[in-house]
DNA sequence: AGCCTGTGCACCGTGAAAGCG
DNA sequence: CCGCTTTCACGGTGCACAGGC
């Protein structure tokens, strides 16, 4: 059977606080009964009873990370990442897909890290009101909780302007859901910026609503690619929508039309050609959603609100633009 | 504060044990008293302390997945299959990509699902001796512990078979780390195949080792798509590092030189052409997995080994192999 | 007596305050 | 004051048993 205290103890000769307070560190243990206690637990190859200690210390070390899928790689690039900062401070990551109330609500984590970037407000509040510790990598500074965000503004623009050096200037954007706060912020990013250019034009005539997903672009674009030549897409699923789209009208894409995506997917890497997009520096990223649950954890209760940090944009310049010469 | 039994007990004017029976649905309380006890414990939105009820009943519902890489395809879309059948039937699944001992030895989760394509018989081994009930997606009948696996043989054969429909004839294989059980069973299976129909011909000439990865695959397949065009993967990230190369070149897949890969990645299904492949029905093996599970988690210690459960394979047809008419 | 409903308490493994020589 | 022990607490479980009809 797997060794606790009582087992050290008994072949120590000391007692049971002894022992816990030998493996913890702590003081008032001579340094000879420290050594043999140490050298028994590491012969019995101890390890502590997670769950014990959580109740008796009414603290847990484990992060619940809280992802929307685990194929949707924006956020699994990104858990690595999370993770290797949260365990150089201690904590232990574990990730799940599905909310259940009674593991979260269990004192089993500390905390919790959701990585769902089509995140709507009605979850928000479902979410928050498990009483966790949380940091959201999606929202609105005006929203609830606290939240670490890409730069959407930044990055819309940056898109506009890598768009404005293609030769394609029949513009058609694919948007996500209307409730995701991502799709709202980068929509709305690039109207202002597009009615600043060009005022006398109807932008909401060339917006295709594509849920995100690669399948609902690739079913529209079938005639979009008709029609546009330079695509705009709110992220990079939806871009390789179109780029299938055109594959099987005989289209080019970086030649016969232009497509920039949002979020700098592996598989828009991957694509031929490499997909021009707007991406996130996934490390600082980390570090500063570790950051902010150090902070939201000291927080008093319900001060998390308004904490919203954003992640500068930059973009990532492939080959899916054709650009005037 | 979180409410306990205590204060639950309090408000009903009854003891904890009594609580305790009524929210466990066991016998011995009245069927007044029972709701009684439940309407107020939702009211208090109670939910049970799960370390308190791990340490209490020495059991617990909690099984870890360990992945080798939150990007690795093949294994998240079975992950969501896996927590899906192991949640019907009670079991509550975290995902983590690292082996930490004093987390998995902690005594919190009742077992351990490894999905790991690219496990070696070291590290099998390393996870073997953490003395959970365990499960591999991957390994051999031989080998210890047990595992549920994708049919190689059967899946290779698959492929050899479509590969011959194709016009182009110029074979050349891809190969993984050695060190990797399937990528050694689809080798051996490809090369007895390929020695039975031209025996005269030396196999191991044609097979170029690319480690399962996309890049490395990219990298030697700059030269191979001059010297060969029937190109069998023995996974799909490689097939789609020759897809690039292939594209580098201006040659056409499923034109000029035909391409088969192995495994079902999304990515495949969105290449262009779609990739031809080999894949394994993931509720199946999610099912099979559970099902495994349960028994080695009954079985005696030690008398997991040689459970071994193949799951079919079927060969999913799409553009990449251009075929005689 | 026997059945039904409910209670008291020891226990799980660990941590930490207070006590003691 | 040092070095160690005693004691209680954490939240929940389940056995043995009590009391009423």
């Amino acid at each position: 059977m797997k060794p606790n205290l009582k087992d050290i103890a008994a072949r120590a000769g000391v007692s049971v606080a002894t022992v816990s307070y030998a493996l913890n560190g702590q003081e008032g243990v001579s340094e000879a009964t420290r050594q043999r206690i140490l050298a028994i637990a590491a012969s019995l190859n101890y390890t502590p009873h997670l769950s014990a200690q959580i109740l008796a210390t009414r603290t847990s070390k484990l992060v619940c990370a809280l992802v929307d899928s685990y194929q949707a790689d924006v956020t699994t690039q990104l858990i690595a990442r999370i993770e290797a900062a949260f365990i150089q401070t201690g904590y232990q990551l574990l990730v799940t897909d599905r909310l259940v109330p009674e593991l979260l609500r269990s004192d089993l984590f500390d905390g919790l890290i959701v990585l769902d970037l089509t995140l709507d407000a009605t979850r928000q509040a479902e979410i928050l009101a498990l009483g966790l510790p949380t940091v959201f990598l999606a929202g609105t500074a005006a929203g609830p909780g606290a939240c670490v965000v890409g730069d959407n503004v930044g990055g819309m623009k940056l898109a506009w302007q890598a768009m404005q050096a293609s030769v394609h200037r029949r513009l058609c954007v694919l948007a996500g859901r209307r409730a995701s706060v991502n799709s709202a912020q980068r929509l709305n990013t690039l109207r202002a910026t597009f009615e600043d250019a060009f005022p006398q034009t109807n932008f909401d005539a060339r917006v295709v609503p594509a849920d995100f997903s690669i399948t609902q672009a690739y079913d529209v674009s079938h005639t979009l690619v008709k029609q546009y030549d330079a695509f705009i897409c709110l992220n990079d699923a939806m871009a390789l929508g179109v780029y299938r789209a055109a594959f099987e009208a005989g289209l080019r894409v970086g030649q016969d039309l232009s497509v920039i995506g949002f979020d700098n997917l592996l598989a828009g890497a991957y694509a031929l050609p490499g997909l021009t997009t707007i991406g996130f520096d996934p490390t600082a990223w980390a570090n500063t959603v570790l950051a902010v649950y150090e902070a939201v954890r000291l927080a008093p209760r319900g001060a998390q609100d308004g904490q919203h940090r954003l992640i500068p944009a930059t973009l990532i310049d492939r080959h899916s633009i054709r650009k005037r010469d």
